[in-house]
DNA sequence: AAGGCAGTTGAACGCTCATTCAAGTCGTGC
DNA sequence: GCACGACTTGAATGAGCGTTCAACTGCCTT
């Protein structure tokens, strides 16, 4: 980390303070402190703090696949196993931080009222493929599924599941929202698998 | 509104602002150009901004009857669409807002990363008595659910598919997400009186 | 050896923020 | 008619914010 260029160093530094104290609450000066750098050298690498949030939503969007969805899926081959262990994933990070780190992307879609384009793009793009991802892996589940159902629906479902889990849970500081929207959406997601395969419950 | 005591004025100036640009990016001159009033009268009646929040929040908790589900509840009786009532009057505001305005509840849980408790309790209590009225819909639809399930959880995942669906909707600024997560849950909910009903679809 | 330039330093700037306060207004009880 | 407390006025305060900048460092080129 120490040894990294200072622009990167800021940029994590931003990362981890974004998804801990949310855009508007993090300071220059908490990002300087953190990536142990001037301020003269953010402004050389970026016009703006506007333009070092744009530079975070970046590298948050790069590292989905292989920061997020290739740690969570390790050793799951299962495409519908995989859904719940991304989420499960969350989860995690949620119960290591006692409910407060939760998904920085969400947090910022909500505390920035009308981001500039940009910036509101970059949201956009960030949940955009994080519903790809699910998405796909709902298209390899096959004939598991029923033939009519709408998989990107669903997808969104699953994004929506996570978010609003999070939400709640960091809202009562409880996991129980959490673990009971997975619920739902796990009963909803073995009734269609049900439905598909013939229709006899149990 | 203009002959309202200063103080009430205060409350609905700062529930509108909160709820149109979130906590932090309202300043209290934003509340005093929207009330009509000078500093010295907010700080006699207030001694800090956090317990102006403190008082749109639970100005928001006491409306969520009279002014949130009355409406929305008006003509519907079947309680099953009631909960659809209540997620197309959120779609309602969506709308008429560009996907800008949403549920304050859920942007001020968010942006506030590390609220004060008498702060994180309001929107706790908020949640829960949100939470509370689906269950109380759930309870009433009887044997047309699986005797089985868990009403609490659904509620959640209800609550869960407004704040989630609301939180895309905003992003993308598109009503699809809320659209598709909504659907999700009817689709759910359809299959749940399908099983209760004996189990045979179609 | 000299010139140039990407990158760094940290003090300083102007602005906005939440909050304070001394001075004022008004209505009520005596 | 006067004293008192509740409420209002709006300028002042000080802290913190994002941003700027002139001076400096060290490396690469010629």
């Amino acid at each position: 980390m120490e040894d990294l260029p200072t622009r990167d160093r800021l940029v994590f530094a931003a990362l981890k303070l974004f998804g801990e104290k949310g855009y508007l609450s993090t300071s220059i000066q908490d990002i300087l402190r953190e990536a142990g750098a001037n301020a003269g050298s953010l402004y050389h690498a970026f016009p703006t703090k506007q333009d070092v949030l744009i530079a975070v939503l970046d590298l948050y969007r790069q590292g989905i696949e292989p920061m997020l969805l290739a740690p969570a899926w390790d050793g799951v081959d299962d495409p519908i196993e995989k859904v719940f262990a991304l989420l499960a994933r969350y989860r995690g990070m949620l119960e290591a931080t006692d409910c407060l780190y939760g998904c920085p992307i969400g947090s910022i879609a909500l505390e920035l009222h009308e981001p500039d384009p940009p910036v509101r793009e970059l949201l956009s793009l960030n949940f955009t493929q994080w519903v790809g991802h699910i998405e796909r892996c709902l298209d390899e589940a096959g004939d598991r599924l029923p033939a009519d159902l709408d998989r990107r629906m669903v997808a969104i479902l699953v994004l929506n599941v996570m978010e609003g889990g999070v939400m709640q849970s960091r809202t009562h500081r409880t996991l129980e929202a959490f673990d009971a929207s997975v619920a739902g959406l796990r009963d909803y997601l073995n009734r269609l698998e049900q439905a598909a395969s013939g229709g006899q419950p149990k």
